[in-house]
DNA sequence: TGTACATCAGTGAACGCGCGTTCACTGATGTAC
DNA sequence: TGTACATCAGTGAACGCGCGTTCACTGATGTAC
């Protein structure tokens, strides 16, 4: 059939200077195959985007360069759906509780793009820290966390935590979180406590 | 140079009947391709085990038939160090941090052999969930756990924990250390409170 | 006691696969004269 | 206005690699007669 016997879609070619935009839609099917499950390999997004694999390397020097960017996205988006539900809350302490709800949805709706970014197959950190720009996007990642942070700051203002270090506090909630999303998908015949989040959340943001 | 390419040193073959011990060697050969960080894969166990890679379908099917018992053996191993460790505790909520801190080490000292038996790369859950034996194993994975739970227990009754739910503050903690021990590889530069993990141990499992 | 044979432990060569990466290229479009 | 040329976006073919897996085999050793 093709040349290459795997589908291409008859992608047309991007105008003079638009050269950029397929920079963009390579990020964009390398979250569509980690969202699906699929191993995520330069061949495989090659595939998902309809272009030929050489192709990535006009915009990338290799697959790790492409998920440096499919984790600063991930981080944004996190942060914004926290921040987002965060807003709505009625009350401090009920924003706590909207944030572990969001983070464990987000894990378990995006297992895979959630590993490769709190350490799953693909490290972030070692990728990050061999960047120039490792500041910038370590404090991206660091955004949701001091969300958390302000957000037992405001429990304390509002006399609904009891926290007198909530920098700690926030760190023992989110290592909490992290162990429970993980834990859960891996070990899934455990008999979860039904309230586990919410109770343990509860006790180490010292809420009253 | 010889056939293979590769290093093969010349190893006896095992005497009729005995069969069975390379078996043990292929296992061990993974435990030492999984602790030094390289990659497993049935070829890479045959040559650390000196072997030709087609003799080990004498002795396993595939190679998550390898994993399952290089994670039986781990789980063995993990739970006889808890259980050391807290036999040779003072007193009860000495155990609960002997526990939590040999936990750590072992998560630390064996990164790629823990990410392995909880939830890493290789999906311990759906191996075991395959096998006809699931019941023992799912059992033996339990035994660290149960142990957990024991202790708890013990310190409620010398009045050092005030739990009501020893099963679920034990899960709690195992959840806490999980998300500790995962975190602290993938974010080393999260800037980590030094005494988090006592803190987190001490207040999950309601130490007084 | 000798010998034919079955069993056992393990091998070597070969295969097809998907991968990352290279190379020289194609063909459209803007720009200089 | 026409045309030569440079630039840009992207391709197709090919490579070597390590992988899992198959196949027919080799050669030592115990066992039956």
């Amino acid at each position: 059939m093709s040349s290459d016997a795997t589908t291409r879609h008859d992608r047309p070619r991007n105008a003079r200077g638009e050269g950029d935009r397929l920079r963009q839609e390579i990020v964009t099917a390398a979250h569509r195959l980690l969202d699906s499950g699929a191993t995520v390999t330069l061949r495989a997004i090659a595939r998902e985007a309809g272009i030929a694999a050489p192709s990535i390397y006009r915009h990338y020097t290799d697959l790790d360069a492409v998920m440096y960017d499919v984790i600063g996205d991930s981080y944004a988006e996190l942060t914004a759906v926290l921040q987002d539900r965060a807003a709505s809350a009625a009350d401090p302490a009920g924003a706590i509780f909207a944030i572990a709800q969001t983070y464990l949805e987000f894990a378990e709706r995006r297992p895979e793009r959630y590993r490769t970014m709190f350490g799953g197959v693909w490290n972030a950190a070692e990728a990050i820290d061999a960047r120039p720009d490792a500041d910038h996007y370590g404090r991206v990642g660091m955004e949701a966390f001091e969300l958390l942070v302000s957000v037992v700051e405001d429990c304390v203002r509002a006399g609904s935590s009891t926290s007198t270090d909530p920098e700690k506090d926030a760190a023992e909630v989110w290592v909490a979180l992290h162990g429970l999303a993980d834990l859960r998908r891996s070990a899934p015949m455990f008999p979860w406590p039904v309230d586990i989040a919410h109770d343990t959340v509860a006790r180490l943001a010292r809420l009253t």
